[in-house]
DNA sequence: GCCGTTTTCGGCCCGACTGTTTTCAGTCG
């Protein structure tokens, strides 16, 4: 299990606050800390495994964290930490991620008041001690009780496909003003990552021109309060209504504007995009080689002459490094590929020759399968696709018994005669029961084209086990949403990734990229994990309606975070192609394995 | 705290906006 890298994450990134609180002469140690939280909290290995030494070797984690590790590992406790703890106003740091508080303005409070809960600094922001300090005023007072107010609703992060829809709305509507040059989504939107905080816009217009963008922009629809607004730059805090995912839940977001000069694009793009880690390294390479990077540009020392800005491809040669798609612009090993010019080609969504996983109106889908077939192949240019309607178990979705399921085959069979080539191919989302044995009988999967197992019941269990046992029933061609996950709602169920990945390759069995927004299951790391030990991934969209196929795009922008390239997702493939990847399966009759 | 093809000490990315200042500190991304 990974939860002690989780456990310990969270103590090094308690540390980083402590350290940020404590001031100016530990602000290096407190950044230390910090990206020590992060590199342990990304890692896909148990620290446990780890030696001490190779602990060491890992970029960024040196003696001092290696050994409080290791401390960890054998008691439970870092006494630095515990220390720390002790001396610490707790309630008071917890403030740190509060728009406004910073570790200066807490401090001051902190010394001048002898304030130590939060509930004692807002009475004392409310009745007027606060704004009376050195440095303090009555506009610093009011945008810290705004940032207290709007703490809980804009902390929440929300899901890449609501933040998409959000953000190509208030682009679309920029758009409409003829001053408006270029302009794009950056921020962590262009990275796709799978939640997203605030959301950025960049864009070009002529300098005359700014002022008119930017009060349009502060006065889109739904703005509920400006945050900051100057000559190249806006903060706007905006009520969206409209969230499929989020179930109508109304949540503020922070959209940031920047506007640059259009022969500024490129570096600005770059900078923009992020992600902070990704562009802290790359301004390191800038200065080894006496270069300094900006948002305006590359440039070169001591004159300070612009060597490049106008498109990104430019930005990063100048530094010697090759272009990165923006999904893998997270400082995990990509700019150490890019400056030897080893950046994979990554798989791209026109790669996709067919969706693996969706439900009609037989279970708990909206539209008949011909209705679906002709959607599909008005709209989609696939080669294939299959019906995937749940077994009999899954009860809430009005699961299928074998009996409907040969009338189904026969059914697919009617349309694809109709169609005049084999496009829809039939299959089952067959639940995996808590034993392990699946919801159908292999003489039935057997028929079927294609087998995606998943599990919908009884999460509350280290699900190891059943999902292996899965991987070995020759007719399964893939394992649904192998984490169970449901973001923002559902924690994902118990499963040592580890040995499912494992099972997945030594059976030749997939695993899915399920593409549903809330879903993404699996995520880019486990994605990345299993295609790197040699596991083949499918990027399904699991449809229950005709736009959810649109979904793909989500699918693949997690196998792009994952450096999944074509070769690595089986539907790329043609599906004679697909079906030679299984016959190696159904023949060799797999070995049972042990957890 | 981490790190090192000049360094085991002395660095550690860079600029916009705000508010409280009379020239800049704090915060943010």
């Amino acid at each position: 299990m990974r939860s002690i890298n989780k456990r310990l994450a969270r103590i090094f990134s308690d540390m980083g606050a402590f350290y940020t609180y404590s001031g100016e002469a530990d602000r290096f140690r407190a950044i230390a800390y910090e990206k020590a939280a992060r590199i342990i909290g990304d890692l896909e290995e148990d620290v446990s495994n780890f030696t001490e030494k190779e602990m060491e070797a890992i970029e960024g984690i040196g003696h001092g964290i290696a050994t409080k590790i290791e401390e960890y590992i054998a008691t439970g406790k870092i006494s630095k930490y515990e220390e720390l703890k002790s001396k610490m106003p707790l309630d008071l740091i917890s403030l740190l991620s509060v728009k406004g508080f910073g570790p200066k303005t807490v401090k001051a409070i902190q010394g001048a008041l002898k304030i130590k809960t939060r509930a004692q600094l807002v009475r004392a922001l409310k009745d007027g001690r606060i704004a009376k300090l050195k440095g303090f005023g009555s506009k610093k007072v009011e945008n810290m009780l705004k940032g207290l107010e709007l703490h809980d609703a804009v902390e929440k992060r929300i899901p890449l496909w609501d933040a998409l829809q959000m953000s190509e709305r208030i682009v679309k509507d920029l758009q409409k003003l003829p001053e408006v040059e270029k302009i794009d989504i950056a921020g962590s939107i262009r990275r796709r990552k799978e939640t997203i905080g605030d959301l950025d816009i960049l864009l070009t217009c002529r300098q005359k021109d700014r002022q008119k963008v930017i009060d349009h922009f502060i006065g889109v629809e739904g703005v509920k309060r400006v945050l900051a607004k100057g000559d190249t730059k806006a903060s706007i805090l905006i009520k969206e209504t409209d969230q499929p995912t989020a179930k109508k839940r109304m949540i503020d977001r922070q959209v940031d504007l920047r506007i640059v000069e259009p022969e500024e694009w490129g570096a600005a793009l770059v900078y923009f995009t992020g992600s902070k880690q990704h562009n802290v390294h790359i301004r390191r390479i800038a200065q080894d080689q006496g270069l300094k990077v900006n948002e305006y540009g590359v440039f070169k020392e001591p004159q300070n002459k612009c060597i490049a800005s106008q498109n990104e491809e430019e930005v990063y040669q100048s530094l010697g490094l090759q272009w990165m798609p923006p999904e893998i612009r997270e400082d995990s090993g990509e700019v150490e590929l890019a400056l030897k010019n080893k950046i994979p080609e990554l798989i791209k969504l026109k790669d996709i020759k067919g969706d693996l996983q969706m439900h009609s109106t037989w279970t708990d889908g909206t539209h008949s399968i011909e209705d679906i077939a002709n959607y599909v192949e008005k709209n989609h240019k696939y080669d294939y696709m299959a019906i995937t309607d749940h077994s009999q178990a899954v009860r809430v979705a009005g699961g299928i018994g074998e009996k409907d399921l040969l009338k189904q085959i026969n059914e697919i069979r009617n349309i694809n005669r109709k169609l005049g080539r084999q496009f829809v191919k039939t299959g089952v989302e067959v639940d995996i029961n808590v034993d392990g044995s699946l919801d159908c009988s292999d003489e039935l999967l057997a028929q079927l084209d294609w087998v995606v197992a998943s599990i919908h019941t009884n999460f509350n269990r280290n699900n190891t086990d059943r999902l292996i046992k899965a991987c070995e029933n020759p007719y399964v061609h893939v394992i649904g949403h192998p984490t169970g996950r449901l973001l923002g709602t559902r924690e994902r169920y118990e499963v040592s990734m580890e040995h499912l990945i494992k099972a997945a390759r030594a059976t030749g069995t997939a695993l899915e990229i399920n593409a549903q927004p809330q879903r993404m299951d699996l995520d880019d790391r486990y994605a990345r994990m299993a295609s790197e030990r040699g596991v083949k991934l499918v990027i399904s969209t699991d449809s229950h309606s005709y736009d959810q196929f649109d979904f793909m795009q989500l699918g693949v922008a997690i196998a792009r975070r994952a450096w999944c390239k074509k070769k690595d997702i089986l539907n790329t493939r043609s599906w004679a192609d697909l079906m030679k990847f299984y016959r190696k399966k159904r023949s060799s009759k797999p070995a049972i394995s042990t957890v």
